[in-house]
DNA sequence: TCCTAATGGATAGTAAAAATATCTATTACG
DNA sequence: CGTAATAGATATTTTTACTATCCATTAGGA
């Protein structure tokens, strides 16, 4: 197809798609001639995966070429794939302060003592400090002294069987990039699924606790 | 305190704090003379939870103010000031085609089938229709319509009571601005801590399954 | 009491990100 | 055969989130 139904297809305009041609997001179409190329359904794809990326995981344009590279990327295995594209993913922040490092401390006590195998340089660690930080400095947690980690060791067990289900659920038989494609997807997706899940519930509940209070209205008279 | 220490405790410039107070993100300190205003802990506090919510949360400045403006209009109530903060949270996308509405009549099964109050407008219900079209897109889920939210089903007790007892946590006793702060806090952090867990067990699961495969290196001899 | 640095408030300027537009020499295709 | 589209290069724009400058005033130490 030429760029025109690819563009058509995905929703984004010409110049965009031109840009993420630019920008290394998107591979080269084959040629047919000095002028044309011919682009396939893995190019729908792609685009139709940077704009979830963008839009829906809020990932910049340059985070989104580093998990791509990752996808690409033949050289690594799949689970350094996965662990590189994850790394990507996280929110960037200006760690520093001693509550920060205290923080950092509690999430290595809290791999630990669930035995979890994660890199010691993974990036997903100053996620959860900053969480940490960020949960401590609004009141959600001990008076002094960092948000104590267990207060998520109930959710471990849950939480590790769905990881699980979802890493099997990753076909066996792809190639190599689109199971790590797939794992990226599916990784943005279900958090975000699972987010707006947890915001239901959250409703839900302020529903059930706060609603239709009202202010009790009685009339003087 | 002045605007120096106010800089100071937050970490953010002096610029910078100024261009939040011109944003109406901050509230004008109270004022001493024609250049002069004191600025208090409360100040020090929302100044953090800007940069909280835009580093660690990826909102924009425009969500934020939605989101603050939420927290002080005192004629919301606390249940209603929840839902619209929730709403300014949400990621923006182009929703359209038929794949998105039919996801979007699955949220409305999903919904219904767990009698969750969620408003009927509300903005969290796109962000699960989103999530359900990537999903469907990207091949998790069945091979011709949208995915199935009864993917889902299994999570939700679990989530209903840590969300339950979420909003449980916020003190009662506190004043209605700081109860919707405190949550808006709670969902921002919670939120990104679950990812950060999740994405965790996501890389242990990987390294189970596909770790250490190192392509069996058998040396030839 | 000076004098320097800081302040509030207004306005202007900047850097980065993400597109979007323009230009040119082809090429497609009705 | 002529109009529209294309690849690829370059230029321009828009938005966002700051950052800097300016000015009249004030703080606060020498």
């Amino acid at each position: 197809m030429k760029i025109a139904e690819l563009s058509q297809r995905t929703g984004a305009p010409v110049a965009t798609v031109k840009y993420y041609l630019r920008e290394g997001l998107l591979p080269a179409g084959a040629p047919t001639a000095v002028n044309q190329a011919d682009y396939d359904d893995a190019h729908v794809r792609r685009v139709k995966l940077v704009r979830a990326l963008v839009e829906l995981g809020r990932l910049t344009i340059a985070e989104v070429r580093q998990v791509l590279d990752a996808v690409d990327d033949d050289l690594l295995s799949l689970h350094d794939a996965f662990g590189t594209a994850q790394d990507a993913m996280v929110p960037g922040r200006s760690r520093q302060g001693e509550l920060y490092d205290s923080a950092f401390v509690e999430v290595d006590r809290f791999v630990r003592r669930h035995h979890l195998a994660v890199r010691d340089d993974a990036a997903v660690r100053a996620m959860l400090a900053d969480a940490l930080v960020f949960l401590t400095e609004f009141g959600w947690g001990p008076r002094d002294g960092v948000a104590d980690s267990a207060m998520f060791d109930k959710m471990v067990p849950r939480i590790m069987s769905d990881a699980k289900a979802e890493i099997a659920f990753i076909p066996a038989a792809a190639s190599r990039s689109d199971q790590v494609e797939f794992s990226v997807v599916g990784t943005v997706a279900f958090e975000v699924a699972g987010d707006a899940i947890r915001r239901m519930a959250l409703e839900h509940a302020s529903h059930q606790r706060f609603g239709r209070v009202v202010a009790s209205k009685k009339r003087k008279r």
